[in-house]
This record gives structure tokens, sequence and C-alpha cells, in this order.
DNA sequence: GTCTATAAGAGGATAGAC
DNA sequence: GTCTATCCTCTTATAGAC
């Protein structure tokens, strides 16, 4: 979507998302789109078999990439303490969400309010995405547990949710006000939630 | 809109509310609503000049129940400190949230992702209704001014932004977690921001 | 790969009868 | 107030030429 080929569907790619985000998956239209690429719209259907097939390509693209940042932490893989690779993989998400506001704008454009063409296909792809998202956080709670750095009166899903919810409220406070945190902000927030929270 | 009589008029505005709401503007269409009203798409040309004009009645009603819900609470009203004051405005305005959630979500999707149709209006409008809200905040941080209740090195306009951003945050979160808060989650809430803040 | 042409339908809105 | 009938425009998508 960022691509700098410059090809057909990159340009595709980079203006529907755009479109999408800011007016919607209804009011985007195909000619719209493509009077912006430069092409006429039986062109788009070379690339994509319908509109909903282009959406969902940029909906996936999105998560994915996300997904592959947050799985190709390299600090996570080494022998740290899990309460240290917990503050990582927080920092390392807000600094993600920071530096893809829009991406994750779209994102909640699409899990708030759904159309109703792409409600169902959407909310089993959030819960897919999500899952995968949130097993990066359950893996090193459950070696917080193992390790007694986390009391074991709560289970791991119950940290897990606790941990979710907070970095939610941050990541759409920065997606409503566009403003993004400084590094000793996000310190500043890890230190009050693990010692207040955990 | 919750309006009992069950005429024509009410049916029309309390069905167009929810599909405005769950499908948004451009994809809830006139023929979706007289459908579920009963009644032939001509037949709404009779109460609203155009789908726009239904949308702005629902979009200012439910803004100007709210501001004179704030307007009208009489405990403003009497002679009481101005932090007192502040702080059950700030009660009743969460309460009042908590008891319109739908009516916040449809604000708050007009807000973050207004229609390109609507932009402008939506945009103007918005602006002098939070103006309005805000008003009401603005005269009691005066008046702790005033009252050296809190410290002048500060403007009231200053203030002013930092309790509209506190209040903001915990609106946006009962919206999307559709999650109420109790009177005392409400007190604690307060207690931190008012020591913590100001 | 990109085009022209067009199908097939859905949308907002209006005229005028009752 | 509500209806039938209809206008005109916009929409996604396809067929087939180049």
């Amino acid at each position: 979507m960022i691509n700098l080929k410059n090809s057909t569907d990159d340009k595709i790619r980079y203006i529907a998302f755009r479109l999408f985000l800011e007016k919607g998956y209804e009011a985007t239209n195909i000619r719209n789109i493509c009077k912006e690429v430069g092409i006429k719209p039986s062109s788009l259907y070379f690339y994509y078999r319908s509109k909903q097939e282009l959406f969902f390509s940029l909906y996936d693209e999105i998560w994915d990439e996300k997904i592959q940042y947050l799985e190709n932490i390299q600090a996570l893989k080494q022998n740290l303490s899990p309460d240290t690779k917990l503050y990582i993989l927080f920092k390392k998400t807000i600094e993600y969400c920071s530096r893809n506001i829009i991406k994750q704008k779209f994102l909640l454009r699409y899990h708030l309010f759904p159309s109703e063409e792409l409600m169902n296909m959407i909310r089993d792809k959030f819960r897919f995405w999500t899952n995968t998202e949130n097993n990066i956080a359950l893996n090193i709670m459950e070696e917080c547990l193992d390790k007694k750095i986390l009391d074991s009166h709560r289970s791991a899903d119950d940290y897990l949710r606790e941990y979710v919810k907070f970095v939610n409220a941050h990541m759409i406070e920065m997606i409503i006000s566009n403003i993004k945190m400084s590094d000793t902000e996000i310190h500043n927030l890890w230190l009050k939630f693990w010692n207040y929270v955990f």
C-alpha cells in the first residue's frame, strides 16, 4: 500500500485505502477510485473480482503488516525477563500505532461501524487477527506466571484482558486526538499500569 | 425520537435514527426506512424535504436534548461552591451518557467519520453545539478562578481543555466498551482528576 | 492490460390522484 | 396524509474488441 513501484495495482490500493478510510465502504465507488488512478472502471476488474475483494485485500494487509511487525521484534527473542519483554511489546505496539495512525483509524472505523454488507466477514476476520495479536502478549503473561513475576491468584487470560484494555484505550486516544506519544510518556504510562493494575 | 405518540413522523424518526447509526448515512436509504415504517417513499417527503433534512433534524435533536439536560441541572443553580458544581456537572454528564450511549455513539460516528455530503454542515454544527456545551463548564471554571479555588497561573480556557479531554476519554470508553459506570467509579475518577490534574 | 459499450438494478426525488 | 407511477441519475459488474 505504500509500495513505490507505482504499478497500476499499487495506485489502486493506495487510493482505495484513502477513500475507504475517509468516505467509508458504501460511499466509495469504483468510478471515483478509477478516475483518480487514471483507468476505466472495467480495468479494475482485471485486478480484483469485486469491490469487496479489493476491500478485504486491504483490510487483511493492514492487519498482517501489524502482526508481522509485532512477531518480528528481535528483543522479544532474546533471553530477557518476561516483565521486560512485556514492556518492550507495549512500547513497540504504541510506537507502531503512532507511526501508522491512519491504518489504525481504518481498522477502528470498520470495527466500530462495519458496513452491513461486510459485517459478518469483518467480525470473523477481526476475531482471527485480534486473537493472533493477543497470543503474543498471552505467551509472555504465561511466562510471567511460570516465573512467579505475576501473582497466580489471577489467570493469564485475566491479565491479558487488563493489558488489552489498557493498550486499546491509549490507541483510541491517539487515533481520535491524532497525537503521538513521546518515549517518556510511554514509559510513565507503563510504570503506572504495571504497579497499579498488576 | 423516543416519543410514544407513535405518529408516522415518530416512527420515521425512530427508525431513521437506528439505521443512520448502524448503517451510516450513505448506506441508509429512504426505501429501507419507509418499508420498516410501513409507508411508501413518497409519503416521507410530506414530512421532510430531503434525506439530509431528516438527518440533521435528528442530529440537532440529539444535541439539543443533551444541552437542555445539562443546562437544567437544578443543583447547579443553587448556592454551592464552584468545585462542588464542577463535580456535579461531571457526574451528571457521565450519567447522561450512560443512559444515552447509542445517542452518544451516533454523535461520535458522525464526528469521527462524517459523510462527504454532510461534512461541512456537521463541522459547523459540531462547533456550535460543543461550544454551547463547553460554556457550561467554562462558567464554573471562571467562578473557581474568581474564588481562588483554582490557581490563576493557568487560564480558565486551559482548565477547560483538560476537563473536556478527561470527560471525552471516559465517554468514548463507555461507547466502545458499552459499559456503564457506577457512582463510586465516577466519584473515584473525579478525585484522581481533581487532585492530580488540577 | 486497458479500452468501449452496456446490462441490470438501486438510489433520491417529484407529479398528481385520492 | 398516503398512494401509484415515473424520472433521472448513479452504481457494480460483464462482454468482447484491441
